[in-house]
DNA sequence: TACGATTTGTCCGTATGTATA
DNA sequence: ATATACATACGGACAAATCGT
């Protein structure tokens, strides 16, 4: 049996054909949509029906909808947050463990420490100082690194070495999610200062463009974060079981 | 400055705390939401609000609606296909090469493929010596095995003896965009068997349970398809400048 | 500051299609 | 085969936000 297109719910055929317009190339990311009452006359479909099919273009991260004059919606580039939300909502239910994401981060750190040793520019050896600086200064005000976007920023820019976006998009959700850990964890003073002090070689590693050193500094790294952030998890299961019993 | 909740939209509302209620388990996969009059009423909006809210969360994989008696919004897992749509979406706007996905290949394939080598039982072994075997019964009947499934299982299947959800998630998608590619580009037969060669000589390396060679075996397969394809992709190029000429 | 124009956000009422029992 | 429960779809009205004058 054959389905007839008109079968399907409206809404899904509003929602493919925008989608692939914009994946075609023939909707720009900036570019206005018809306002609400226009898509209606064109779609044919009731407001009800085409809103629906807007708020899930919109959850999907292809449109935003602005109110008042002038608003409507507008195609936009599907960003890396809306990505990264989706990453996380799927691994949810996957029990992902420390231990999980440390092994891709031994895998893929290494070498991207190594890229940036032996591929960054002066520029990029400025930044990635600056970076550095930030974190030390937030230490310095809240006693902890943990959770500061810097810290992060830390190592994705030195994903930015391999100038390859699926790469870059890896390490963001990896160390975002290891990040949403840690801040679960609540580490001590003494482990955000490994983590300032680990930084600091791996930087003087790549500024001195040595990609041995810069590799292994990083893998030391991150086994050491796996380390503590696996012992602090023991400790409060432990803490967590205590509470139990009384 | 505060924003009084009633500032944001009421569906935005109603989303977060469906999301979160999914997130902190109070809401389980298979558990039912209460039909559309219900939750109208409870979160005291209009069906229409109502309506596209669940809308939303549907594009994010968090809800299925099914019609009829008995029907109603059902909590699911937000499953891989969902999320590889999000991050195909997401690579689009990012001028994904053929190069870059390699690169994550020979990164994380190799070291999977020694994983199984070392730790795969017999009864997996049995699982991954069949799907070759379809391949290869693919290949006979289409004289082709490029965008076959199970051509991507042998990858996929590797990934799993890392027991590791992230690793197979980030193998999925880097495989099934690489297969889009190809599927465009048109390889010849020789593609095809080259590929079958070379899944063979990995399958006994796991076998053997030798873990160098695997590790090699798989380098050197991935290395050899980055190769054919920006071959085919030049030719494919030069093609279509001759037309253009024309 | 204020007002009008534009455009989305929200609500109500009603009718129709679809799956289950 | 009929009734019931449920989502899907349409139309009209008013509120709220935003922009320009």
């Amino acid at each position: 049996m054959f389905h007839s297109a008109s079968h399907d719910k409206m809404s899904t055929h509003i929602i493919r054909q925008v989608r692939e317009a914009i994946l075609k190339g023939q909707l720009l990311p900036g570019q206005s949509l018809p306002p609400e009452k226009d898509l209606i006359t064109q779609f044919g479909v009731s407001k009800h029906t085409l809103r629906e099919a807007l708020r899930s273009l919109e959850a999907m991260g292809f449109i935003e909808i602005k109110r008042g004059a002038g608003g409507g919606p507008v195609v936009s580039e599907v960003d890396m947050e809306t990505t990264r939300d989706s990453i996380a909502n799927f691994l949810h239910f996957q029990n992902v463990s420390v231990r999980d994401l440390s092994e891709i981060r031994k895998i893929m750190e290494p070498y991207l420490a190594r890229l940036a040793a032996e591929r960054f520019s002066a520029q990029e050896i400025e930044k990635l100082e600056e970076i550095d600086r930030k974190c030390r200064k937030i230490f310095e005000k809240k006693k902890s690194v943990v959770g500061a976007k810097e810290e992060i920023d830390f190592h994705i820019f030195l994903a930015q070495a391999s100038r390859n976006p699926v790469m870059v998009m890896v390490l963001d959700f990896v160390n975002s999610m290891l990040t949403d850990l840690k801040t679960n964890i609540k580490p001590d003073m003494e482990f955000s200062q490994h983590v300032l002090d680990s930084h600091q070689k791996i930087f003087e590693a790549i500024k001195a463009g040595d990609g041995d050193k810069a590799q292994e500094c990083m893998l030391a790294h991150i086994c050491d974060v796996e380390r503590e952030l696996e012992a602090l998890r023991e400790r409060d299961e432990k803490q967590a079981k205590i509470k139990q019993a009384v």
